[in-house]
DNA sequence: CAAATTTTTGACCGGTTGGACAAACGTTAG
DNA sequence: CTAACGTTTGTCCAACCGGTCAAAAATTTG
């Protein structure tokens, strides 16, 4: 379907990955209608002409984009494997993704904005390849429910869940930081949601005893 | 600090109600940068000009939405009571700010649009109104826990991920619809939620026994 | 070196957008 | 009726934006 990547020279390598660095700042931000060709170009430390020479429109900057994103953003779930103690498998992928939110704010974001703008762009992806993965991996799931490992409850929500809280730390960082004010919203705040997210998956909020 | 407001006739009342509504339809699906107020004025039924006439600026609306959105938005929060059971208490919140996610999506998709862009606009009363508000709450759940009515942990991520969760709903809703499919994503999925959700807060993952 | 090729840029273009404005239209009160 | 006031619209503008183009500059190749 697909023809062989285009011959590319160690200078179009280089001026593209600076350019799709800088338009991950700049769409992350602002979002794709939001961002300018200006901007992304600035940030890039060239001329417009000169960007549109490595893209020709703004619209491959961004699918681009959003091809890598995608791959690095679906690994964590794509590793939750039925080896292993089962809640420890929920434990580790959680911690997982909230890293991911820690550390790749800017690619949470961008996937955020593409959805909240209704995906305009990767609908079929979500129909077709996520929704393969999840259903794959809700079936995982399922069987540890069957096998008592764990609580019965919906794989596909408990999934959700664990998607909305993580990325919660990216996505709303500023209302986070803004409501937890100057002391308990600096570097600590992640270590503090992994206690708590660990504790609210296992145990909930009911009282001991 | 502020003016009185303005005397407006019924005509500009009516007038100014059409605008917020097409407004919020248009800003929510394409958030503040990606909306134009051609696009507001024709969901309006009314021309541009007609329209700068009842808002001389394009901010004016979002912001004025904005205020609006605010107070509903927060309302649920605020009937968190230190009277009644804990756990019902907190269970009935989760169930409110999933049907808002359910009954509001747009407002809920505008909110989550402007953090996402950092809160150009709102930043102010993060850190002043709702950093209190949550503050507050936050010390309401404090005493259950000391009271041993909930388990210990974090409220301020508690709260976190009671949004993060229910908001989940409103702003993915495409995501989560496309990984549902077309027969588990109908509108049984808030129902699903409302369980899921209730389930995870109050037992977790856990296996009985 | 010189020719060929790749990279960079300034100037430009057509379409869109937020907003201004004055004139027309409608309504109401005296 | 008419003056005053509120409402609506067509027209226009300047700024912005995505993208083109030809020519200059730099680099690679022979």
């Amino acid at each position: 379907m697909e023809g062989s990547a285009p011959r590319r020279t160690r200078i179009q390598q280089e001026k593209r990955e600076l350019i799709l660095e800088a338009a991950l700042e700049v769409f992350s931000a602002n979002g794709f209608r939001g961002s300018t060709i200006d901007q992304i170009a600035e940030a890039a430390g060239m001329s417009k002409p000169n960007l549109l020479y490595y893209f020709r429109r703004k619209e491959d900057i961004h699918e681009t984009l959003m091809q890598r994103l995608l791959d690095t953003w679906l690994a964590p779930l794509r590793e939750l494997d039925d080896v292993g103690d089962p809640l420890t498998e929920l434990r580790s992928y959680i911690r997982r993704k909230l890293e991911m939110a820690r550390d790749f704010p800017r690619e949470s974001r961008l996937f955020a904005n593409e959805i909240l703008q209704g995906a305009p762009r990767i609908k079929p992806m979500l129909e077709g390849e996520l929704k393969t993965l999840v259903d794959e991996k809700a079936a995982v799931i399922k069987g540890w429910m069957r096998a008592g490992k764990i609580a019965r409850t919906d794989p596909w929500h408990l999934i959700f869940s664990i998607w909305a809280t993580t990325q919660h730390y990216a996505d709303f960082d500023v209302q986070v930081r803004a409501v937890l004010g100057a002391d308990r919203g600096g570097d600590g705040r992640f270590e503090d949601a992994a206690r708590f997210l660990e504790q609210l998956f296992l145990d909930g909020l009911k009282p001991k005893g």
